[in-house]
DNA sequence: GCCGACCCATGACCTGTGTCATGGAAGCCC
DNA sequence: GGGCTTCCATGACACAGGTCATGGGTCGGC
């Protein structure tokens, strides 16, 4: 078999479900013109191995143990600038999108689209252009930026856990007053009847 | 290449992740004894599938649209009896298992498990044999049985979304009173200062 | 400079929620 | 049947949480 091309695109896989990274990477080997030279299961690994094998395209999982995949593709834009990133993830959230293109992101897709889309985008981005998911991008568009200011989204953000407010006072450093005033303030903002629902209504939109 | 085995195992994948239930596919294609001969995105079609293909295995993920994976595959089992379920999901809770193992699931992984364990599991449910992910499956053990009472799985459920308790009482025809004496009762039986972690804990452990 | 807009912070209220004590109904063992 | 346990249901009470009015700080425009 003689090569098809002299040069492959180098890919970095990361992704904390070893089934599923090691599926993507099965898919991958189908492609001719694509080669999958280092693999991560967290964050961490990512980036060491991103300054090991300066890959020409990272693959990264929004959802990753250790830390947030956008993080890690931002982080990476400045210590391997040479490397293209591309964020997978399960759930399609617009803000998700839209703090990941601040960051540097060059693909964004959820797992919901079909198989040959994930090589097109590979390549398309090694070409130096960029791909958002459609459907995905007219939500963005449509949602619009978080009507939540930014202490709003810090205390809504400690209050996810279902911390009392005591706590959430104690940890953002703030009177317990202040802090139920901004979860009431984001909860009608939100168009939620409580902060529990309004925390619920934020992970959908990726506010927070 | 000459046929290594006459009859190779006869594999359904579902799962309503493209992108995932391809790479699956492209995994499973690399083992010589396997073979991939339907897909589909929904319980519903995972139905309409096995009953046009007769698979000997399917492989399910857990989280799907329309119905959830273990429901399909008791449906499953009594509708295509040849037929052997192996369920694969995200997020490994323990109450998933036993479920899936009383709907007559013979397999049970999640995704972190290493690429060779989904072959393996394959290879061993169609022999007859049974594998669950040894980690979850203490897990499962020592969580033991639902320490809620029915009426308080009932009520903690309708808590879940975040509802006023006077909205519970009337989905549930109770006094308010008794809505919250239920949802402390679940909230000190799962070691949570309010309903909300309550729920978050129950959620875990696949009570409601 | 002045003014207005916005965010942030706080404390005083009032509603919602968690806790407790109580009592009735069903099942089980002796 | 008597006694016990368990679950279910209810209402009274105390506290956490949501709502409101107020004031200080910072920014941009006139």
């Amino acid at each position: 078999m003689t090569e098809p091309a002299p040069t492959r695109i180098r890919i970095l896989l990361a992704d904390d479900e070893n089934l599923i990274r090691s599926a993507l990477a099965a898919l991958l080997a189908l492609e001719a013109d694509i080669e999958v030279v280092a693999q991560a299961a967290s964050g961490a690994e990512a980036l060491a191995m991103a300054r090991a094998h300066t890959p020409d395209v990272a693959i990264l999982d929004l959802q990753m143990p250790d830390r947030d995949g956008i993080s890690v593709a931002a982080e990476m834009c400045s210590v391997v600038p040479t490397c293209s990133a591309v964020i997978v993830t399960g759930h399609g959230r617009a803000g998700h999108l839209k703090r990941a293109l601040e960051a540097g992101v060059r693909g964004f897709l959820p797992k919901t689209v079909n198989a040959g889309v994930l090589s097109d985008v590979v390549r398309t981005v090694h070409r130096g252009g960029r791909y958002v998911d459609p459907e995905l991008a007219a939500e963005a568009i449509s949602a619009g930026d978080s009507p939540l200011t930014s202490r709003e989204a810090d205390v809504l953000e400690l209050a996810a856990g279902g911390a009392p407010v005591e706590e959430i006072a104690v940890r953002a450093h703030l009177s317990p007053g202040t802090v139920r005033n901004h979860l009431s303030a984001a909860a009608a903002k939100l168009g939620a009847p409580n902060r529990h629902v309004a925390v619920d209504v934020a992970r959908r939109h990726g506010w927070i």
